[in-house]
DNA sequence: CCAGACGTTGTT
DNA sequence: GTCTGG
DNA sequence: CCAGACGTTGTT
DNA sequence: GTCTGG
């Protein structure tokens, strides 16, 4: 799964990848769940990048409180479930990462993953009517079965792009059986380190969370 | 037909 | 145990 | 994802 | 909006 990450590159260095930008670029070390997350999306013939709330809201939502549940949506079952087959059809989007976090199962240890450069995840984003009118977009993460680095940590993992795949991935009339190819599993290659359970708590947010630690007896 | 759910993780 | 908040 | 709350009445 | 359950 894929549930705290991390982003702290600069705005010039994400800009690298998008066409515009439309948001602040405060680092954060500590992205949780309900936050506002950095997404690139199709709109017409360019790319946008643009800041999502975390937790998707189906535009048929009463409530948004659905949000805070659906802050992943498992690869296999995409086309099925009524909570993210209109935006997997219509509203796939890219959320950017420097490195993301996994609790190892069995003993809650969390550690920090990193690839060679941006982490790319596959997203899925919604555009929902809020009471008083104002339009509220929000973002969910694609998890996939583990590869052979993750599966010591844990059983599933975000789905992670390379830049051909991206490009794929935002296409407005794409192979659908390309799309889902890429969903089968993630071949990115990750390193990753454990941290300390500072991480655990949502109010820490600073640089030294990702900082490598000893692990006691191992 | 209408009402109510619509999800993932993990755990048992 | 389950929900909400971060 | 994890941490922290989980309630009412009434008072300031 | 669409599907499932009653």
């Amino acid at each position: 799964m894929c549930g705290r990450f991390a982003l702290y590159s600069s705005v010039n260095a994400i800009m690298a990848y998008a066409d515009r930008l439309a948001a602040d670029d405060a680092p954060s070390y500590n992205i949780t769940p309900g936050s506002s997350i950095l997404t690139i999306s199709r709109d017409g013939d360019s790319r946008i990048l643009k800041r999502r709330i975390w937790g998707l809201v189906p535009f048929w939502a009463k409530d948004k409180k659905i949000g805070t549940r659906l802050i992943n949506a498992r690869s296999e079952s995409l086309t099925d479930k009524p909570s993210f087959k209109y935006a997997f059809q219509k509203r796939r989007c890219l959320v950017i990462a420097d490195g993301f976090f996994e609790w190892r199962k069995r003993d809650k240890q969390p550690f920090y993953i990193v690839g060679e450069g941006l982490l790319f995840f596959a997203g899925l984003w919604e555009r929902w009517t809020q009471p008083d009118g104002t339009p509220l977009e929000t973002t969910a993460i694609i998890t996939t079965p583990a590869n052979a680095t993750m599966e010591p940590l844990h059983h599933r993992m975000p789905v992670i792009l390379d830049a051909e795949q991206a490009q794929l991935w935002l296409h407005p009339s794409p192979s659908w059986i390309a799309l889902h190819s890429l969903l089968e599993s993630t071949a990115m290659s990750l390193s990753m380190h454990p941290v300390s359970k500072e991480i655990n708590s949502p109010a820490n947010n600073h640089p030294g969370l990702l900082e490598e630690v000893n692990m006691g007896l191992f």
